[in-house]
DNA sequence: TCAACATATAACTATCAAGTTATATTAGTC
DNA sequence: GACTAATATAACTTGATAGTTATATGTTGA
């Protein structure tokens, strides 16, 4: 399955959110995404499956939990391919870049 | 439709790829895009409409053709999703935002 | 060892989106 | 005004995928 695919999914949006912030056992997943998209134990483990599968989490196996982090690179990948797009909006980002440069003199000059 | 799903599809991404580098007729998408995937116009007419009424992409009319050209905002959506997770592979962007924060709280002071 | 817990897989169904062909709409040209 | 070109829309078919229930696999602890 294709990177853009995967994230079209709002459940697994949602649990690459959660996994942003901090790592779950697939049961916390399940309690936290699975009841609020109300689906059930075994929707949430192939959505994950799908994660690990293509590179957006990982699974460490902690007796009998499984416990997913979030693994950059296909989240990374996505970024890259809207790099040439960011030229469109990007005008802001120049102007934030010269916010940071201006935060640096502030800061020398005290 | 939602921003990701719109992205899931390949012949999509590559009209806006094409669309990043300059504006083009319905037409012409059919004949660059459209050759590729060996799909007919139709099809490209649908994805246009698709772009278009999500915020991809902008026409204006010029005699009996449709000019498409970019319209940031759609990927844009795309780009801020993702900010949140950049943390995890671009060290930098932290030291930046608190630069950025930094900054701000000399300019309040001042 | 057995019961319960935690998670994954299998098999199936239904929905949705992407393509098709056919046709409508609108603009330019003779 | 009729003809052709450029594009959009309609109606339909099909395939992929997200959900379901049922079951398998593996772990813990009495």
């Amino acid at each position: 399955m294709e990177a853009f695919t995967i994230l079209g999914d709002p459940v697994r949006r949602r649990i690459l959110e959660h996994l942003c912030v901090q790592d779950l056992s697939s049961g916390e997943v399940v309690s936290s995404v699975g009841e609020e998209f109300g689906i059930s134990q075994p929707a949430i483990s192939q959505h994950l499956k799908v994660l690990r599968e293509n590179n957006f989490a990982n699974v460490r196996v902690d007796g009998a939990r499984r416990i997913y982090s979030l693994e950059p690179s296909g989240l990374q990948d996505v970024d890259q391919w809207l790099a040439p797009f960011r030229r469109f909006w990007e005008p802001k980002l120049e102007a934030l870049a010269k916010e940071v440069e201006r935060g640096r003199k502030l800061g020398k000059q005290n």
